[in-house]
DNA sequence: TAGTGGTCTAGACCACTAT
DNA sequence: TAGTGGTCTAGACCACTAG
């Protein structure tokens, strides 16, 4: 039984397939609502939602009055982000390579708690080590990963790094995830840290924490990662917040 | 004659203030989409586009058969970006000042042409120095910028700070800025950039760069700016791109 | 199973842009 | 002024979540 694509989801990923393949160039106009409503039988509002999906993505521009106009041809990375970073951590076990220097079982402590906005302390599994590329075994970030207990259950008292890493697997996959903050800052990379990512001490860094949070809205999982500045590159799209703010 | 909001943004309004005052605590719903319409009068879709203003500011999560709950009850500072963005360069004149090292008319050279993806050169002023707080004058980043010739015969051809800060208010104001595009690298500070931002030599810098496009979807500005690391975050929000994606 | 949000239709009028 | 997208109504059925 396939789950069936709702109609305005088709219409918007069409529209985004032929912008990809170049089927709209940029500056190109894309048919009106009528059009689309006339050409997919649709009402105008489903027409609409179709339009606001590849808008949302950040392809096209709409104006009143002047059409929906492609802005860019190919996918920001902004909208891969979110696959991105719960796919990077995923990736651990696949495309990179995760070499563990620390896995412990900790809760947090007063500091942590009032950093998190948690009511109580938390048990998490700590890991730390360096991500790197498989194939040329390339240094890519270092990372810490505080991984909050999530069903009480789950986790065995004797913790070794292949169940840690197997049980933050189960916690990202299967859409757990509802969404994800992050947060940028340069920093320096300390000689310690330089060695770990075979890059020069004291060279520029750029660190980046993510939380993870689940659907339910609940911290299931803390990543603060520290690339070397030429490992990372970040980009974003802003557009106005509709009339106010 | 007072322009009059679109009910939906009204409603989203009212419910934004309701929750940055906490009248909707963390993780409180509110009320249903029927509720809204019995409340205000209103018809379900106008409600639920209501609820989707606060959810694009990403104060709220919405699921299906549980309700709309409170995610944070402050605004993301990306909200604010877009504004933010925009308004840093118009505070040039403001709240920060902004001591103009260079200011030059140019041209785009073959190499920003391919980068910028020109066709045909196009003329620019060029600025730069060191934008900084007004009150206690402390250094905030060092700014180039890049104000492209928008109409033709705006540019006096004895150019001046004064002129092109003039100008570039006028480009940047009436809101005549449809998106802003930024990129975050991590980079050093050379001795010469740390001495203007009265940092030390070789510490860390953010270094964004943003690129401003008119709501016709032009090129209007290029600015780029080094901050010390310390002065400068970015904080972000990712959601899953509906369904697919 | 009751109630929520998600999708969809078929209309209507309005505000803006281009020419 | 013709045609575009923006807002809005009043319905309908479906998919999901929680108790």
């Amino acid at each position: 039984m396939q789950n069936k694509q709702a109609k305005y989801i088709e219409l918007g990923e069409l529209l985004l397939q032929q912008i990809l393949r170049g089927h709209y160039p940029l500056s190109a106009l894309l048919p009106t609502e009528k059009e689309l409503c006339a050409q997919h039988g649709i009402s105008r509002h489903t027409a609409r939602e179709g339009l606001r999906y590849i808008e949302r993505i950040g392809l096209v521009e709409r104006r009143q009055g002047a059409g929906t106009r492609v802005i860019r041809t190919n996918l920001p990375e902004q909208i891969n982000q979110f696959t991105q970073s719960v796919q990077e951590l995923l990736e651990f076990g696949q495309q990179t390579r995760f070499s563990i220097d620390v896995c412990q079982l900790l809760i947090t402590d007063k500091d942590e708690m009032s950093r998190l906005k948690f009511s109580h302390p938390r048990e998490y599994i700590y890991l730390a080590g360096v991500r790197s590329e498989v194939h040329d075994k390339k240094p890519i970030c270092y990372s810490s990963i505080q991984q909050f207990r999530y069903h009480t259950d789950l986790y065995a008292k004797d913790l070794d790094k292949k169940t840690a890493l197997k049980q933050m697997m189960h916690l990202l996959s299967s859409s757990n995830i509802g969404r994800v903050e992050q947060e940028f800052t340069a920093c320096l990379l300390t000689s310690d840290m330089a060695q770990k990512l075979n890059d020069q001490a004291h060279s520029a860094g750029m660190r980046v924490v993510r939380k993870y949070f689940s659907k339910q809205g609940e911290l299931v999982l803390l990543a603060e990662s520290i690339y070397p500045a030429h490992r990372y590159r970040y980009i974003n799209v802003l557009t106005p917040a509709s009339k106010k703010l």
